[in-house]
Order: structure tokens, then C-alpha cells, then sequence
DNA sequence: TTGACATATAAGCATCTGCTTATATATACT
DNA sequence: AGTATATATAAGCAGATGCTTATATGTCAA
């Protein structure tokens, strides 16, 4: 999980071709063409755009006779989720720094100390 | 929330730079200026920065004298970290789509079924 | 009012991105 | 062997992206 390795991965996501593709391993195992019948694009971008999923760790592939078969590995996803896990604490409220600030009068209010 | 929104927000991400803006306004409010300390980069790239963090509607201006004072809005990233959530059960094995069959006969041993 | 400061915007540029068509490579079918 | 099928790779291109310098806009201070 370094730096480059977790840029490749908020790249690869940033797509929503890509992001569409995740969806689709997510649900099963498909070949090029069978991804390719979801898509207005040609073949080779497609391939492309798997290209760059692997690349970044988010998927996998096997090969089945003339077939490569495209699979899901969510694991670098976790760094994502992660990340804005990291946030969490401020879209609660809507208010940012005043939130917290809010935060902690309310945890104070809670615990009866005075204000 | 719409797709074309959405992708605001993921492309604004996509960027180290963004993140590591998004990181600083977590902390506090900055000015301009303030922010460019920590980059080296040039103080338009860092309001060009900005104006995509206001477009995701990641962050907030408001006007301090000369100064623009700005703040981190969170609320944008909570839906990077339910898309990533989406994807939680595959990231806990890292067998994808066998881990799910797996998991369909762990529970079904745990259940006591015969296999 | 004049000049310094803070920030935004304009314009230009190199590089990256996503796409296309054309082609290479490898396997399957007859 | 020869043809069709499945996929990858190469090359080229239009548009996006991130940066720069130059400049405009607005506010403060003497």
C-alpha cells in the first residue's frame, strides 16, 4: 500500500467504466466478450480498461481456452473505504471544524459538566 | 447524488494533491496561502485545486478581508465510502467469488447441513 | 490615492486519458 | 493445414488535466 500503489487504485476508481466493470466482477466471473455486451465501446477498450484494474490489484484473470476470464479482487477497495472512513466524523453534521466544536459541547452537555 | 455529480466527486479525488488538500482542511480552515505552504507547487495551481474541491462540493469559501478562508465539506465523500462499502463481503477473503461460494459452505457447516 | 498583498482568472503548453482502427497472437474447429 | 474466434497490443488522435507565467480584481495600509 504504498503511495503509487494506492494512487493507481484512486485512479483506476475515478473511471465509471471501470466502475461499471467492478460491478459486473462483483457479480461473477466474465470473459472479455460477455463484459464487452454492457458496454457502447469497442473491444480493445475494454481491455484496456481491464488492463488497468489488474494493474492496480483490482482484478484478476484466468485463461479458459481462447477466453480470459476477468475476476474481482475488491481488496485495495479497503483502502478507499478506509480513507473516507477517515472523514466520517465530519459528515455527521454539515458543519465541519464547527461540528466538532459542537461535538464536544454536546459530549460535555451529556456528561453534565457546564458550559 | 446524480452520476454526473458523482463523478465530480471521484475525479476530485483521484488526485494526491486534492487528497492531501482535503487532509489539511480536515484540520482547520486555511487561506490560500496558508494551504500553498504545504505544496510546491504554484499558488494558481492551488486555487485551480480548489475550484474542483468547491465543484464536487467538497469544500466551502467564504471571504475573510483579502483572504479566502476555506473549509473542508465531507459530506460528498460519504458516498465513496458506501460505494466501497458495497464491496465490503469480498474484501474480508481475498478468494472473490470462491470466497462467496465458500462462505455460502462454511455456512452451511455451521448450520450443520452435509456438504 | 497609491502601493503592497491575497486571490482568481486567462492563456499557453506538455502530458495523460480514453477512444478508435488496424494488427498480432493464440486457441479452437473442420 | 486453414479458417474462425477471442483477446491483446500498437499507433494515432481529440479532448482533458495539471501545471506554468502573466494579469485582473479586490482589499488593506500608509
Amino acid at each position: 500500500m504504498t503511495s503509487a500503489s494506492s494512487d493507481l487504485v484512486f485512479r483506476a476508481v475515478s473511471d465509471p467504466t471501470r466502475r461499471a466493470l467492478l460491478e459486473l466482477l462483483a457479480q461473477a466471473e466474465y470473459s472479455v466478450s460477455e463484459l464487452l455486451e454492457h458496454f457502447k465501446v469497442s473491444q480493445p477498450a475494454i481491455s484496456q480498461h481491464l488492463r488497468l484494474l489488474l494493474d492496480a490489484g483490482l482484478a484478476r484473470v484466468r485463461t479458459d481456452g481462447r477466453r480470459r476470464l476477468y475476476s474481482l479482487d475488491a481488496a485495495p477497495l479497503r483502502e478507499i473505504h478506509d480513507w473516507a472512513a477517515h472523514y466520517e466524523r465530519f459528515w455527521d453534521n454539515r458543519l465541519g471544524r464547527l461540528g466538532q466544536y459542537l461535538d464536544q459541547k454536546q459530549e460535555a452537555k451529556k456528561r453534565g459538566l457546564p458550559e
